[in-house]
DNA sequence: AGAATAGTGTCTGTCAGACATTATGAC
DNA sequence: GTCATAATGTCTGACAGACACTATTCT
């Protein structure tokens, strides 16, 4: 038939299965700091493939439940954690033909930030454990499961990249929270010390945070609790902090 | 059967076709600045669904043909173009059930740099017609098929943010030019006069140039013509641009 | 009072913006 | 010389780093 077809037409004879599509995933490297560390969370593969390895948690699109990639992130993200509205942030997809052994693969990778008093960490028939690991014991080792340890690399740097010039980490921390422990964070993803008053001065003239009128109380002097004003969660500055030593 | 199996038996026994997978696609913005104004490839759709409309060049993954995304993003933009070296930047994936007529799919969106003369458009079957397009034509209107528009946009403000920080609008340059034109550059990408003096000093002071040792003459004073030097096509500045007015 | 942590005052250094000035070509 | 564009000199302002200082709690 050579006659002009109508996209209707089109449509009604169109097959996907006519086609080799790759499989589609999520993942989601889900970072809190514990302990002052960076810890990101992992899963043990309850199945196969990798079966008893380690691994970002995350899976198949569910086409009949997700409606966005966004959506099966939220799913992966509430599966694990429980929490349902913490920063979630699309880093990079990676897609080829020898990721996965079960044939040509796409993943699209995800960063999480949140709270660990937020966090309740359930199991499910994908994974037998999920533990909370310093993402220092991790990164440049192939400790993880299919090519999770690159991904956990650009996730990690995505979020190094990004201390340096947002607000982000405030992601990190309970609703309410101190300058001191709100520079902690900082410290703890740069890896390095921060000057106070700098830090200080630049957060405070910011204005993405407001006293909530509360202290927390130490043996020392009591410290101003801060939460971040609404919608001001992701500050861009104008120029990186860069920390001392 | 429910004794324990083996990763090898349980990839035999595997099947892709048992499970409903999402369309893959890559589309690229490829940019590049004709007559002082930021340009966008478009092309004109050969084939259904949205036969005869104008969108960004893309396509399906081709399984056999491609070993990454990042292949088949290659692949598309020389296919395009001719260009094989081009700065390319993967810049977001998108995926629901909406976008696509034909079902659930994602593309991975990528945007690529160019110096206009460096290209020769060519069309193929998938497309009858393939034109540079001023982008504020184009932007905020619905003119392109599926969600190009927005797709476009996000790729738009990924260079937006790209050209105050970094070095990267080198790219849409060819091999030599003077500090003026480069300058122009990030004027058109920025939407803002920039001061030369800060301009040429934030740039020379990247150590990111070299001259080449000749100048371009007009009916004035000749101006130096300086390259790249290797490798420093993406220089990050620790405080942002913003130029004047 | 002393220890410990919270919070401030203030100087310096870096780099972007502003704008005046000089340099070099064509005519 | 004039005109046009290239290139520089130099002042200002914003903001990060350094570091000494003061403030408030507990024991």
């Amino acid at each position: 038939m050579t006659s002009p077809q109508t996209e209707k037409q089109f449509l009604k004879t169109y097959n996907i299965h006519d086609y080799d599509l790759p499989l589609v995933s999520v993942d989601i490297a889900i970072f809190s700091v514990i302990d002052d560390k960076l810890n990101v969370l992992i899963v043990k593969r309850a199945q196969h493939p990798r079966k008893g390895k380690w691994a970002l948690p995350g899976g198949f699109i569910n086409l009949s439940v997700d409606k966005t990639i966004d959506d099966a992130a939220h799913r992966k993200l509430a599966g694990k954690t429980g929490v349902t509205n913490a920063h979630l942030e699309q880093v990079v997809s990676v897609g080829n033909s020898t990721r996965d052994p079960r044939g040509w693969s796409v993943t699209i990778a995800y960063m999480a930030l949140v709270s660990v008093d937020a966090v309740v960490l359930k199991k499910d028939d994908s994974s037998e454990e999920v533990v909370w690991t310093p993402v220092d014991r991790l990164s440049k080792n192939h400790n993880l499961a299919f090519d999770h340890s690159k991904i956990l690399e650009s996730c990690h740097k995505r979020l190094k990249d990004k201390v340096r010039y947002t607000s982000l980490p405030v992601n990190l921390l309970p609703p309410d929270f101190t300058l001191t422990e709100l520079q902690r964070i900082f410290e703890v993803i740069l890896a390095k010390s921060v000057e106070k008053k700098s830090f200080r001065r630049r957060i405070l003239d910011a204005q993405i945070l407001e006293e909530t009128g509360n202290f927390r109380g130490g043996s020392t002097r009591p410290a101003k609790l801060y939460r971040v004003t609404d919608n001001k969660t992701n500050h861009f500055f104008t120029r990186n902090i860069e920390g001392t030593r």
